[in-house]
DNA sequence: TGTACATCAGTGAACGCGCGTTCACTGATGTAC
DNA sequence: TGTACATCAGTGAACGCGCGTTCACTGATGTAC
């Protein structure tokens, strides 16, 4: 082969790594092939001899996205004690810098719902890493029996990767601040009653 | 003119509602100029009389679909009695029926994340639909001061929106339905010290 | 070790298709008289 | 009331650009001998 053996992967992964970010700021239509790889200080030409197709960068670069979300938040979790990393991955995520900075953050307020619309096949991947990712933040409740820790991480991603999107539509205000504030603090709260009944239907 | 008052009207409203459905499940990128012509029963040619650009349209079929949601809610409020209301809205959003038709549904799941990109002066707008949602699901909740509904509303809707994404990404399994049973019980979840202080910080 | 050859990641021109947009035209209906 | 004219929503062909994809070629490096 004309390059050390790893040169291609090196290559392959740069390109995914940068078109990650470029993907996440501008969508998953938002940019084409081209721009992508000047990105990466390579011409379109080559394009497909890494990747059998646009959307299979794609999907690669929101899986690596996904990985580089949970590893982060992994990190970030040893050096936080216990009892506080639940909490400091939910004040980590809805921040002012992680919204003005798609590129570089989560992917499902991002490419969500452009990934929803995926085929099938595509999807389960997706779901696979959605599911590592509540995994993770699940770890960081184990006072919790699994099934509620889960619950509660699903709940908690929710409300913060739907707070991010709507603290990015409301711009940079005071609003947009009030959001995040709101996600913060109900991402935060847990059930009372963490074992109890589900509360669907309960009065307010 | 040529035809009655009204009717050019009624065509640009036919096109804007039929075009909100179709955006909704393809996406803001998903489907072109002469294919939602023909959802609205004309041809691409006369586009340009109803709108400047597609993203003319792309934004007025978004806020068409905002007030729509907050009409179909206000609605279900009103033939809910007062304490059950907000569990309502929140019940009938996180459903299997609502997940599987989005476009019919929420356009925040939908193309939130792509609307975030939009202009300034476009977001605005956006911005001014998604208070007004806000707005209706805080009058939902009575009790509480002002802010405190607010911020309940933002999480609720945050939430919502989150974990109906979540749910669109898992497909239409067992996980699936685990996410939105966790957002519904998130979302239903209120504070239990509602004007208390921020719980920012909470250790868990 | 040095030389000839083979490999293949990457180049850049080209293709072709789709899509947003433009435009000359149509013809049904409203208006003027 | 009836007739001639004006209007303009809608038509469909055409344009042109961008973008995903293909392909013949290059040239640096690995391998064989």
């Amino acid at each position: 082969m004309r390059y050390s053996r790893e040169h291609k992967q090196e290559t392959h992964a740069r390109i995914v790594r940068k078109a990650s970010v470029r993907l996440r700021e501008k969508g998953a239509h938002g940019i084409g092939v081209a721009d992508l790889m000047k990105e990466a200080g390579l011409t379109h030409g080559g394009f497909y001899a890494h990747f059998d197709s646009r959307e299979a960068l794609v999907i690669e670069a929101f899986n690596y996205a996904m990985d580089r979300s949970t590893e982060h938040w992994r990190k970030l979790a040893e050096q936080t004690p216990p009892e506080k990393r639940f909490a400091a991955i939910v004040e980590s995520y809805l921040t002012t810098m992680h919204r003005d900075d798609p590129g570089h953050g989560c992917a499902v307020p991002t490419l969500g719902p452009e990934i929803a619309r995926e085929g099938a096949k595509a999807r389960r991947a997706f779901a696979a890493r959605l599911e590592e990712m509540i995994e993770m933040m699940a770890d960081q409740v184990p006072e919790l029996p699994r099934k509620a820790a889960r619950r509660q991480a699903i709940a908690a991603i929710s409300t913060m990767a739907g707070a991010l999107v709507l603290s990015r539509i409301a711009g940079s205000g005071e609003f947009s601040e009030e959001i995040l504030g709101a996600g913060r603090e109900a991402a935060l709260a847990q059930p009372e009653r963490p074992v109890g009944k589900s509360r669907r239907g309960r009065e307010n």
